[in-house]
DNA sequence: TAGTATTCGTGATAATTTTCACAAATGCTA
DNA sequence: TAGCATTTGTGAAAATTATCACGAATACTA
């Protein structure tokens, strides 16, 4: 259980922040970057992303710095990104929608290939160009593209039957939207997003007038300046 | 700097979770829980529930366990939800309508009372009755009805530019959904969404086939069972 | 070449968060 | 009332994460 060196979840958190900016300096043709500019770019201690660019292979040059296209490259392979990672989506409404159209899941290797919906309305319609299939189609679909990833934006109160579906039909990874915890075989991982906390922890410091203790996080935290 | 004592960062992240599942506790009539019960349904250590429940005034009795009323109480209390909040939110495109339509962010003291936006086509028209207004009135309104949250799900680039007016007219708070850092002054709280960042974990630990070692973390984390 | 200014990598330290484990409180039963 | 089963609250220990601080590496300049 403490066999390999494995990336501490913080440092995991912070590492698509940098990967982001890191695709910006490119676009903007800065072909070297210190953990300095990184870290003010961020609002992170130096010493933090010097730390977290250890974790993996990456190696700077002492005076230097570090080189974005090799960043880049390392980053992208240990996130998983520079190969395209096709997914489904479940539950086309509002939230489905948005996140269908979104482009910026693109730098991120997420390729949605197919839409699932329950509501007779919505079945047969089209998705950027993709006809929206039936979720009892799920499994069947999911097989035979070999689909590893399962995103869910249904009502909570359907999240479990769908991310079920999605296990047998052998998805290993579902980034779920539905306010509820999922119960999944151990070997299926489970990412979810509850937007109420950030809601929320943004509602709790605003009712603390005392404002003279508030977080610094970045990423997900919060952050006055 | 080290004056009152302060809810950890962790802490509070779990409590709207909390919050959220003695809300269908009550609905189920049950009205005491244990932390053993809490835990156990949120995929968290017991001794950690009753940790986090002392950060704030919650007493539970040996034996017994927690009165779920009074805990929505103080939950509701610390959190600032008990009172609504009234919102803005600039930007009416997908991710924009999505949090508009969604009603289940009532239960954390949400009210979005003005909508906003740039686009001609969409001025004007109506979201759940309301008429969306052009951003240029945003400073006036928001100081007129003294408005304290603002939600921004505009492109990156003018994220920054709605936040300056959103400072401008008085908000204390930005719930940011762009990807990128926003700059306010100190006492302006904001909280940054950024869903890549889950994406990207959740891609990260399906390259790692070395399925020996995935974290546990439950709220946001990644998680198998 | 020597001197100066950067910036990395990292051991050591500090701070924060989680977990352990147990005394004390409570209710139930006989 | 005594004994038993629960469950809280919390010191203390463990684990994790962040920060400090400095030697070594590198480029640049004169
Ligand atoms: N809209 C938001 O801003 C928002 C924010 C946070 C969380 N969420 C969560 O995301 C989920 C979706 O939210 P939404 O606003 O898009 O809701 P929505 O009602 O607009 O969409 C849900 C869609 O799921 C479909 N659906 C229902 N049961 C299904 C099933 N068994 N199989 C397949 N499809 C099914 C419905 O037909 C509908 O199209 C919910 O769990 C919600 O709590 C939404
Ligand atoms: N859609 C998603 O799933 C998703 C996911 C994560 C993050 N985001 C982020 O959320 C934001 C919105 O995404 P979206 O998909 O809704 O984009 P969108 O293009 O559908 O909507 C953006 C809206 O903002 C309006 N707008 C642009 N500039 C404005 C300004 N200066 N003032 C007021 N309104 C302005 C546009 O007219 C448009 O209606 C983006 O920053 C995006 O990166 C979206």
């Amino acid at each position: 259980m403490e066999r390999v060196i494995s990336i501490p979840k913080p440092t995991l958190e912070r590492l698509p922040l940098y990967y982001r900016r890191l695709l910006q300096w490119r676009e903007e043709k800065v072909s070297i970057v210190s953990s300095a500019d990184i870290g003010k770019n961020l609002g992170i201690d130096s010493a933090q992303v010097r730390r977290d660019l250890t974790y993996f292979g990456a190696v700077g040059r002492p005076g230097i710095g570090y080189k974005v296209e090799e960043l880049i490259s390392y980053l992208g392979e240990l996130l998983g990104i520079n190969n395209v990672n096709e997914a489904i989506i479940v539950g086309v409404g509002n939230l489905g929608r948005a996140i269908c159209s979104y482009p910026g899941f693109a730098p991120y290797g997420l390729s949605i290939v197919a839409f699932f919906d329950i509501d007779p309305q919505i079945v047969g319609t089209k998705i950027r160009g993709h006809e929206v299939f039936h979720v009892n189609d799920l499994i069947h679909i999911v097989k035979r593209l070999k689909i590893q990833i399962g995103i869910i934006t249904v009502p909570a109160r359907e999240a479990q039957k769908v991310a079920d579906q999605m296990v047998a039909g052998g998805i290993r990874a579902i980034w779920n939207f539905a306010p509820t915890r999922l119960h999944v075989p151990e070997e299926v991982i489970i990412r979810s997003e509850d937007l109420a906390v950030g809601l929320a922890t943004l509602s709790h410091y605003l009712v603390r007038e005392d404002l003279s203790e508030r977080a610094e996080g970045l990423d997900r935290g919060i952050s006055g300046s």
